[in-house]
DNA sequence: ATCGAGTGCGCAATCGATTGTAATTTTTTC
DNA sequence: GAAAAAATTACAATCGATTGCGCACTCGAT
């Protein structure tokens, strides 16, 4: 920041009158003569004031910036969210500071120490694979700084969640592969201690009861990676499992599986069927298309933010809630069409 | 942000000082007792003192946040910016706000309207396709805020950027197609307006005359995005133009071909190579994998980040500075091997 | 005993905007 | 025409931290 900006004192000596006058004729203030206020008014336009946000936020002790913390801001899913969040930040008037964890809960210590001490109104997070405590976020809330999660949440830090339906997502690409007439359904699934990863587990594994399908314990591989999937899907056709579908925790596993089951010789989806977990941009470009859960990042982005402000505006007030948002079975071709 | 922080003024008043005496003991000034720097410091560690960012703005008139303006932030390339503009911010006591311009001229502006009133110390923008212009950016430069581009810029204005080696880049790849035998290079490029298209369209045409291959006008087509590259590549098909590679203007478009190609029952690499441009994360995962041309995307954060802070610093010293990032070819299998 | 230098610290202004209260001016009323 | 009421506007404090300037005090030297 420079120089050369418009004060109201400026305005103030060039009309002869005091910065609170000033100061008042801009907010249209009852006490202000409407002749100064058209003298203030015209001038503050012609030198195109705007007051200086800074000296704002030390005066009413909020700075209108939200803190994002986030995972990695490479996967599509994370970028929809801040998509989202931006969009309702700005039509709020708030400014959006975003850092990553790249996965380590040093790097999410650090960077929720930095917003601490920082200017933020409020935090949006996203937990990353490796955090299990919440003492550093602890300290938001003693200060008054709402918190909202979104996707990934603490289940024992009490606050405001939007989180996916991870359940119904999983159910539902399960119970498809299962109507299909797949018995034998592999599940890459995520980290065992990410909430995120046990229910779409459970919604794996409850598709299977439903249906009347015995489930296999030994279908069930923990892999969420692109590169680990490549090798753990060469494995279980190395060992000789039988399977005749795969579901994964999310699409670049998928891609992994898919390249290696075709790499094998073994057809999608006559032999195998596989669905995958996003929605992710890559699920259109991949051969064959990946049928996958939908995640609506967007509209995540655009709920946490909204709850956020809502939190702020509102104080202690309300009492916690949790946005569940919808999944849906979005259905290419590494499923057989029905 | 909420009441609960330490201030200067409660360490004082707890001893029975000036607020003028904490703020010197704790910058270890030499007219302060070491008995009084001890007092104050040891009860600022034990308060856990910090001195409130929003005021040391507004006194310093220099906030530590600097604006990041880019196109789309669900891009490989740019997210991959964004973390090299983070880790060197963080690691000089800068703060990042990043917002979108979603590819359009007017959000463009409109965010930079809102950095301007606003906080920031200096900007680091990617211009959308859209941007011709730059009366947006002109406020910037007058009111002392610097500017560092990266990747794409405007020429006429004149500031510090960080670009990559187009050209370069687009030569390498063309050569590679030459020297593999292809004599009929599609090319899809990107919009006419924008230079790192123009450089890009230079080196694949530079690529041919350096080779004395006979450039053929019709083989560039004007395409960039997936859903587009499955029409357009389905036309050059169905037309009948003969050509035996493609060479893309970025990795989706890369995607987009490949899967029409394969459609058709054109092998790749066999029949037609392919080179894309950016690698995405995308072209290790779609069959066969893409060969393309790897933009430092990380190191260009860094290093615009790095321009940016010197550029703070040294005001206006230092003569404007052009970065030009190499690229390379990562060879993979849309290409023959060699 | 007094002056001068040196030490340690506080006052007050500053950054830009806001707001309770006081002060001034204008208008009204008897 | 003077006092009371109403309408305007100015003063000063505040948010938190910094810094030029000056004050008070100590101590050695003359």
């Amino acid at each position: 920041m420079k120089s050369s900006n418009v004060t109201i004192k400026d305005i103030a000596k060039l009309l002869s009158i005091s910065p609170s006058t000033v100061s008042r004729a801009l907010k249209d203030h009852p006490d202000i003569s409407q002749t100064t206020k058209d003298q203030v008014n015209s001038l503050a336009k012609e030198l195109n004031y705007r007051p200086n946000p800074i000296a704002l936020s030390l005066r009413n002790r909020r700075s209108n910036v939200i803190g994002v913390v986030i995972p990695e801001i490479v996967h599509y899913f994370f970028s929809s969210v801040i998509s989202g969040i931006e969009k309702v930040a700005g039509e709020h008037g708030y400014s959006v500071m975003v850092s990553q964890s790249d996965e380590k809960y040093e790097r999410e210590k650090e960077v929720c120490t930095t917003f601490q001490h920082s200017i933020i109104d409020g935090i949006l997070i996203s937990i990353s694979k490796e955090t299990n405590d919440f003492a550093h976020l602890q300290k938001f809330e003693d200060e008054g700084i709402p918190i909202v999660f979104f996707d990934r949440m603490i289940e024992e830090f009490e606050s405001d969640r939007v989180i996916i339906n991870d359940y119904e997502g999983a159910f539902q690409a399960t119970e498809y592969l299962i109507v299909e007439g797949r018995r034998r359904i592999v599940h890459f699934a995520g980290p065992k201690n990410r909430l995120i990863s046990q229910n779409r587990l459970k919604g794996y594994l409850e598709a299977h009861k439903k249906n009347g399908v015995v489930i296999d314990e030994s279908l069930v591989i923990y892999c969420d990676e692109f590169d680990k999937a490549l090798i753990e899907t060469q494995k279980i056709i190395d060992s000789g499992l039988k399977f005749d579908a795969i579901f994964t925790v999310n699409d670049f596993t998928a891609a992994g599986v898919l390249k290696t089951l075709q790499k094998n010789g073994i057809k999608v989806p006559t032999d195998v069927s596989v669905i995958g977990f996003g929605n992710d941009y890559i699920a259109e470009m991949i051969e064959p298309t990946l049928t996958t859960v939908s995640q609506p990042g967007f509209t995540m982005g655009e709920r946490a933010m909204e709850m956020l402000i809502n939190r702020i505006k509102n104080e202690k007030n309300d009492p916690i809630h949790t946005d569940v948002l919808p999944t849906k079975l979005v259905l290419r071709n590494s499923t057989k069409p029905r």
